[in-house]
DNA sequence: GCAGAACCGTACCGTACGGTACGCAAAAGG
DNA sequence: CCTTTTGCGTACCGTACGGTACGGTTCTGC
């Protein structure tokens, strides 16, 4: 399923091909690697061409988060009859979903770099980032939960508030200890777990058992 | 209480005003408004003379985060008799001090910084953060719920899972969120009560009522 | 086959950074 | 009072970046 088409100016595959070359140098590199000079020989092309395509440095990186948000589209199938079981599982998998793809090379990189450029004025960079590369997860998951609770298996008032505290529960301070340098997890699965097994202990209609918090050592 | 006194090399009050521009600069302008010509003008010092104190750039930063660290000691008190209202109350006033200082113009700017240099292998900078700034308040939250366990008030068993869940319902994806840029919350304080609830209830000895999970709009 | 656009490779320009060197004033110490 | 140290201000150097200009080459439309 195509969001948008004429959502934003898509590129042609020549400048894909410069796009992915470019976010290949800033995994590798971080942001002092990513110079149109060095672009520029990386990808076979002029720097005149990357200021022609792109405007200047910010239009080059803009463009990348553009691109990058391009490929992770998010499926939103989920026409059938939501069980309790069944809805531990989805929420399970975005759990997975999710902290795979914030430990993505690309993802650290891309939020490294629109970081470091911030400043306590929302940069451009910050802005793009949240809404291209967020909203698509946020969709899925807010959908996920409000089906949720219209099947009658979770409840809360605030389904925003809800969403944050699956999200709080899933990532806590790893997204930033990954930004910062530290490894991750060593089982995602693991943690999907448990974090979705406190949230159906805080928001589910049927009561958890102390095995699903956490508390038993065995899992 | 100091913590340490030959922990590392403490500096001069000379060099601590020199080092307190060196935020303010980094804190208005970010990383690229922080050069060494811009600070000896702004701390009316010579370039030589920061290059005698701090070796160079990447040492001077170290001594930034070295400098703020020393600023932020964390008390521990608390060798009073735990009730569930005062481990409660204790709980809360650390979400709302944990919240305060993730949202500090200083911590902002240092993660920032940190964050900017960092690559997928570990930077010096991002490990001195986690290490200096963030070991005080783990530690001072892990004394807390560790002393509600045996006080019979907690249950877990996993201390320190229980505290990313505790630090994963205070903060969510908020401190991401404002490093890229975004506001922050209005209300601390309504975001720590939320969280503790939630906290409380998963590893609460007591149960709690459906008021304290913010399932009621009336908060 | 030809005109025009698109594009590559390279050279170039101005600027600004990190880091060093030097001259001189002010404090420290005996 | 003289010497030594410390440090300020400035000038300087090499480098590397963002951005532009230009000649030559390939592609495109007619």
């Amino acid at each position: 399923m195509r969001a948008d088409a004429a959502d934003m100016p898509e590129f042609s595959p020549r400048q894909n091909a410069v796009l992915e070359q470019a976010l290949r140098l800033l995994v590798q590199g971080g942001e002092k690697a990513l110079t149109t000079s060095g672009l520029a020989r990386a990808a076979n092309c002029s720097k005149e061409s990357l200021y022609k395509w792109f405007g200047d440095r910010e239009g080059l990186l803009a463009a990348m988060i553009a691109h990058q948000a391009s490929k992770v589209r998010t499926f939103e199938r989920s026409g059938e009859r939501l069980t309790a079981d069944l809805l531990r599982d989805h929420l399970e998998l975005f759990a997975r979903d999710l902290l795979e793809v914030l430990a993505g090379d690309v993802s650290l990189a891309l939020n490294r770099l629109a970081i470091g450029q911030a400043t306590r004025e929302g940069s451009k960079l910050g802005k793009l980032l949240l809404e291209h590369g967020r909203r698509q997860i946020d969709r899925r998951a807010m959908a996920l939960i409000d089906q949720g609770k219209r099947a009658g298996l979770l409840r809360f008032d605030n389904a925003d508030a809800a969403y944050h505290t699956l999200y709080g529960l899933i990532v806590s301070d790893l997204h930033v200890r990954m930004l910062l340098g530290e490894p991750g997890l060593k089982d995602n699965a693991r943690q999907a777990e448990r974090a979705v097994g406190a949230f159906l202990s805080l928001h589910g209609t049927q009561k958890q058992s102390a095995d699903a918090l956490g508390v038993s050592a065995g899992r």
